[in-house]
DNA sequence: GCATGATCATGC
DNA sequence: GCATGATCATGC
């Protein structure tokens, strides 16, 4: 069956609205357990065809590719995007030689049918409901991103680097793994190392904003116009942005910027950050690109001497289901392969001294994402020794300390490697979280050494 | 001066 | 009440 209108298949995938998939199958296809079974439940159910994996699109004569993509509703009522929306498989043979307008990307998904569904965690997938579909086609401002994007991974791919692609490399569109296993291995044109199998994606975070657009009515506020973002990149709009503040306070930064601010204030920074984005007031999670593109501000203070006087912590760990699960689900892997920075750098006019004040100095913004290698290697080896640890059962000892205790553990601390390391972070000595052992430990996070960040923001 | 554990402050 | 960002304090 194929449709000539854009109106016909609307209407067609609207039947769809409010039903599950079991209402919809017709062909038994939920009782075999084969993946992306609920796409394929549409596909031939809904709009009656037969099941393909050719390049073409799905619907042919309108160039409209389809896609069904689970949601999840949050605690706080808002929806967000379960997973990020895997387009096609990137060839790194023939990909790399071709312009944008001719790419795989751009002939197969420049029109997607997008179908979301309700991912209920306690139900099986015939009981998930149909929300919403949208015809989409790219807004203005994200496909100048993308191009972006699409230019960065075919250039890494060019560079004999694909097998250094990871997703916090570009800010919407991603090449994400695909592939069994890590023998899903694919050559590459510039280099005789073998690269992961990967596919073009839309990043969570992606589609995560378009999901609260249509079905939160979440509306974001942009700082880049479409005129801005087709003479540069967002980095580049970015920096450009942040420049002529350079060597000022905060204070003078908000003064020049017509914001008052108390510099103590927790929200001062990102108050700044906002109005010299020309957005004064939003809110930084509310600003589009950031969202879209899942950057993540931070702000370094720098000493002197060009180094933090403090390691940079992150979220606190749940031990349980750090040992429950596979290093692809860690946290840390999570975070540092997806999250792209804003490193908002001051630096301190003078040396530390014990009640002393002293002014902070803008220096300049880094937008930085961990490299996959540093991912694959330091990060993950203490991945591996807390893992092992927590197997053993950490080694939990008090030793005096002033007039108290204190509580030691075996976890890699600092000395461990120059990246990253777990160390305590709670409110006292009484916050303590469980081990899945069973013993009580002061809760722990995450923590990137100071070392590490000075060398990233030189 | 650094490693390490402890703890504070604020905002949601 | 808790997460998060930030910072303090001791001891080697």
């Amino acid at each position: 069956m194929d449709y000539k209108l854009e109106s016909e298949l609307k209407l067609k995938a609207d039947e769809a609205t409010g039903k599950t998939f079991k209402e919809i199958d017709k062909f038994g296809r939920l009782d075999k357990n084969t993946k992306g079974q609920l796409g394929h439940v549409i596909e031939e159910s809904l709009f009656g065809y037969a099941i393909n994996s050719t390049a073409g699109a799905d619907f042919v004569d309108l160039n409209v590719e389809l896609k069904v993509t689970p949601v999840k509703l949050n605690k706080n009522k808002t929806f967000s995007s379960k997973e990020r929306l895997v387009l096609n498989i990137i060839n790194y043979m023939t990909e790399p030689f071709l312009e944008f307008e001719a790419s795989s990307f751009w002939t197969k998904n420049q029109k997607l049918l997008i179908m979301f569904y309700l991912w209920l965690p306690e139900k099986s997938r015939g009981d998930y409901p149909i929300l919403k579909n949208i015809l989409y086609t790219y807004p203005e401002e994200d496909l100048e991103i993308i191009k972006n994007d699409w230019n960065k991974i075919v250039g890494k791919i060019r560079e004999g680097k694909a097998h250094e692609l990871s997703e916090g490399d570009t800010l919407y569109l991603g090449a994400c793994t695909k592939g069994v296993n890590k023998s899903s291995l694919r050559e590459q044109p510039a280099s005789d190392i073998k690269a992961m199998q990967r596919a073009f994606s839309l990043k969570t975070s992606y589609m995560t904003s378009l999901v609260r657009k249509e079905l939160n009515h979440e509306e974001l506020v942009s700082f880049a116009t479409i005129g801005q973002l087709k003479e540069k990149t967002l980095e580049e709009l970015l920096e450009e942005k942040f420049a002529p503040y350079s060597g000022k306070s905060l204070e003078q930064m908000a003064k020049s910027l017509k914001l008052s601010i108390n510099p103590e204030n927790k929200s001062a920074v990102p108050n700044v950050i906002s109005a010299l984005l020309g957005i004064k007031g939003t809110h930084l999670s509310k600003i589009e690109e950031f969202s879209k593109a899942n950057i993540q501000f931070k702000t370094i203070r720098l000493e002197p001497n060009g180094v933090p006087k403090e390691h940079m912590s992150f979220e606190n760990i749940d031990f349980q289901e750090w040992l429950d699960n596979d290093w692809e689900i860690n946290i840390m892997y999570r975070r540092f392969e997806k999250t792209k920075f804003l490193f908002v750098i001051f630096e301190y006019n003078e040396a530390y001294k014990k009640g002393k004040k002293r002014t902070l100095y803008f220096k300049g913004i880094k937008l930085w994402n961990m490299p996959l290698k540093t991912i694959e290697t330091d990060v993950k080896s203490v991945w591996e020794e807390v893992t092992r640890v927590l197997t053993e059962g950490v080694k939990l000892e008090s030793i005096k300390w002033g007039k108290g205790v204190k509580q030691k553990n075996n976890l890699p601390g600092a000395t461990y490697n120059q990246v990253v390391h777990i160390r305590p972070k709670a409110r006292d000595g009484q916050d303590k979280t469980y081990l899945p052992d069973g013993q009580m430990i002061t809760k722990q996070c995450y923590w990137l050494d100071k070392a590490y960040i000075a060398e990233i923001v030189k």
